[in-house]
DNA sequence: AAAATTTATGCAACTTAGTCGCAAAGGATC
DNA sequence: GATCCTTTGCGACTAAGTTGCATAAATTTT
């Protein structure tokens, strides 16, 4: 487990410290973008929300972490893998994500978010 | 031009005032989501962003105006209308409308961010 | 292996889009 | 024209995220 995130470190010159292996673990496990306080939450162990983002935005940097917003004010982050849609439910606010055929479209798309009702609150 | 926005608030229960005027004027006249600062830009009148905001939830209550959040920490709105897909530029920050088939999803879908490199962006 | 240099972390102060309380202004109603 | 209700503007506040700076942990140099 931890091998496969020292690893990813390794492979994209970051170096492997506790505070990234920390992050990324709770990243992998995760089946859903999870936002800052989400993620200290599943940490145990404190680290300051400083080195969380400055982190983060290395993990960005090379392209291992993806981010994107919700609708309330917070970031999302996830690895970055198959390019899949998110589905932002505006009542219960769980995120789910999903694939989606998009046909064809001009320029790259990176990332696809929907919002709505979810199946549960639908009814 | 006056009169459908005055139209649009009769329909929907919410007095006509001046600043409910200005901001639908606005919103009226654009061709993709703006957020507060461009929607102030182009008011030319003065108005407080409490008021805005105010207002902003009005409408958003009376299912007039749609907004959402890019990726800058700033919500973006529109007068809803057809449900239409926005790509983001992740890089010249330009938002645009398109049409995407989706296929069948359970829920109810309410709005489809895209984001990504856009066509100029990609070259 | 101690000193020097570089890099990572934590704390606290800061930034900023958006929100809230409250008083004044503007209309409607009697 | 006095009373009531709604809308507006001001200023203080909120909270996620950022930045500066000092300390701590590695890494390199001698």
């Amino acid at each position: 487990m931890n091998e496969q995130i020292q690893a990813l470190c390794n492979d994209h010159n970051i170096k492997f410290t506790t505070a990234r292996s920390l992050i990324l673990e709770v990243l992998k496990a995760a089946s859903h973008p999870l936002s800052y306080e989400q993620i200290k939450e599943k940490m145990h162990a404190s680290m300051d929300k400083a080195t969380f983002y400055r982190n983060i935005a290395l993990f960005e940097e090379a392209g291992i972490v993806h981010k994107f917003e919700s609708d309330d004010r917070k970031w999302y982050f996830e690895l970055t893998g198959t390019t899949h849609a998110h589905f932002i439910c505006e009542q219960c606010r769980q995120i789910t994500c999903m694939e989606v055929d998009l046909g064809k479209i001009e320029g790259e798309v990176k990332s696809i978010v929907l919002k709505g009702l979810c199946k549960e609150c639908h009814k």
